[in-house]
DNA sequence: TATGAATGAGCTTTCATTCAT
DNA sequence: AATGAATGAAAGCTCATTCAT
């Protein structure tokens, strides 16, 4: 009953955890959320008992919730120090869609992971997702559209949309995995670039 | 002996199998792919044992393929349907947008079922969506292209970020059961056909 | 019930009992005893239905039972014709030992349905062959022995001896296909003369 | 995972293991190799469930080849101990006979696992027997023939009617539970002395 | 006479979890 | 803090058999 009743963890146990959360990481994505047994991950962390697992976690969903956090909590600190700086709402659009791609590209494993978690575990893509993931880029629409750089559109349906764009880069990948992510990236920047501003031709007077 | 040797179906036995993949589709969506055991569904169909699903199907695969292979039917007939008549490529993606937000809109359960085999069977999300599903739109956006219409974009990339925004629907509604979808289907019209379509500036001769 | 209460059966059921018969002796010696179930069976006898089997038969032991009959049946035959006209108890048991090879060597699908049938149905060696089976061996050498031609040996020990020295054809078989069974049968011949026949030194009085 | 990945074993798991094969010796002797399934053996084991012994070894058939190479060790260590010391090759084969045949009656469940094993399971009877048991008896009728004290027969013909007629104790002990086994070792010992010795006429220059 | 349909028990295997040590 | 052992439920699947037509 460790897991569930917080108190101050030992650095023996944080190691172990986080031994733990990586071999998890890594099996579901080798194998796929619903091949990732507690025996897997016990084996692929060179555990010598899933009772271990048990021990440390209060259960299997405990454990992917971990898996979750810690990955999140990873891009957020990644997108954080990319987004500081950013001046016009446009760019920091352009920066968003860049930093987050890269992010994913980077950390293939980890995203497929958090993609199978979400689409397999309990936990439910609205829950989770829109709530951590989904505002930031809303909460930037509108700024957009408050200082008049950004056209008038429904900015929960546009950032859904974004999102869901560059959370589609995972599949690309494993269709096509030597796929040119900067050039992707690209293209959602012009893509979204058009679909958000104020018609240049407004602009320009014409 | 059955599901090995395709015979012509009998009236009875095509009940029974639609029967079974509409409890299939049920379960599905109600619990998940991960709870949806031969148990679950027979229990749902009122069945007297899983054994009926196994004579009637060769295994959970036969039958996940057949609740995809009904589901995209549905679909396919009723996009083929809406998409005739269309005579230009920005017409044809505004139609081809509104009919599929349509279409998932009404057939919920379908799509949520849908959604989860790509993601837990043995289905990949990649061969299966992206030949199927994801091809039309592609295929569009060339023509779009070809004919002038349409801006120089990737139209694999442009086609991925469409299907992704449509498919995104029943996540959208998970969060806002009351969401209006017409609403939802202008606003993408509207942004992919900002996306699209060949600058109204360079029309003009700006 | 049919197959319990006996009547006397009609043409055409006598044929579809010869055809089952038949496609069960097929399907033990492809696949052996526990794969051959009703389905497998009724597929390779071209029949729509496992039903139709447990129509005909009262269960899978009596299927069984009637191959077993079948192939006794058909060796007996055999065996009867071959036998006749054998002067000396020496010539029979040659003649014996040359004509179950034979025979064993001519049926081994026959034959090695028997066999898996004895190993593996309730249908024991013992009450099955020995007496069915082991029984003329024994008689022909006790007459052997009656008539001085045979040396003093337990006849029942012998007749095990022997009859298992020829029931282990099809074993060799399995391993050398290509064998000389000619050679076989003769080096049998040779091995149980010498071992059966009063000593020759003796009859020479030496 | 325990049964994947080979570790030293334990004291407890030895002891498990042991109990296990013995178990599954015994249903099978009892009831045939078909009825042996996990349940029964668990069941006769005293064990609360069938996942223990999926525990504890690979497979069914990981835990058949247990119980073939307990068995076969323990006769081969039985008959090495009672060959040791034989000078001659008419020695060493009235030794291995009789020595067989005491092993044979004295672990009739042991036998009938084994065969059962043989006729049933993956194992095939030539792979099996003809290696590792029937090789000795061929060895050393070659052997004989060397040295000029066996006459010119067929070794590996021979070897297989040797051990047929060995193999078949337990089938005349079914019959006859109260048979004299010395008696029926000095009778194959009479019998194949007479059948692969150099003729005594030979030896006496008849 | 034969068929398709249905049944329920049985199979091996995997799983997350618990527990004594 | 960690281990090996054990548990019992659940999984997908096959089977011989029954039955209405």
């Amino acid at each position: 009953m460790q897991a569930t009743q917080r108190r101050a963890p030992t650095v023996t146990e944080a190691a172990r955890r986080a031994q733990i959360v990586a071999a998890a990481i890594d099996t579901i994505a080798d194998l796929g959320y619903r091949q990732a047994s507690f025996a897997r991950i016990a084996s692929k962390a060179g555990l010598s008992s899933t009772g271990l697992i048990s021990y440390h976690f209060a259960g299997k969903g405990d454990l992917m919730a971990q898996v979750v956090d810690e990955t999140v909590a990873a891009m957020s600190g990644y997108m954080a120090e990319r987004m500081a700086g950013c001046t016009s709402a446009a760019a920091a659009l352009e920066t968003y869609i860049r930093a987050t791609v890269e992010f994913v590209a980077g950390h293939r494993r980890q995203m497929k992971a958090l993609l199978e978690i979400f689409m397999n575990g309990g936990m439910s893509y609205g829950s989770g997702t829109e709530l951590v993931v989904l505002s930031p880029v809303e909460t930037l629409l509108r700024d957009g559209q408050a200082s008049g750089e950004f056209r008038d559109f429904d900015p929960r349906v546009m950032a859904a949309v974004i999102q869901r764009a560059i959370d589609g880069v995972p599949f690309l990948l494993e269709t096509q995995p030597d796929m040119d992510l900067g050039a992707y990236a690209a293209e959602l920047v012009t893509t979204f670039g058009l679909a958000t501003r104020r018609s240049s031709c407004d602009a320009r007077d014409c």
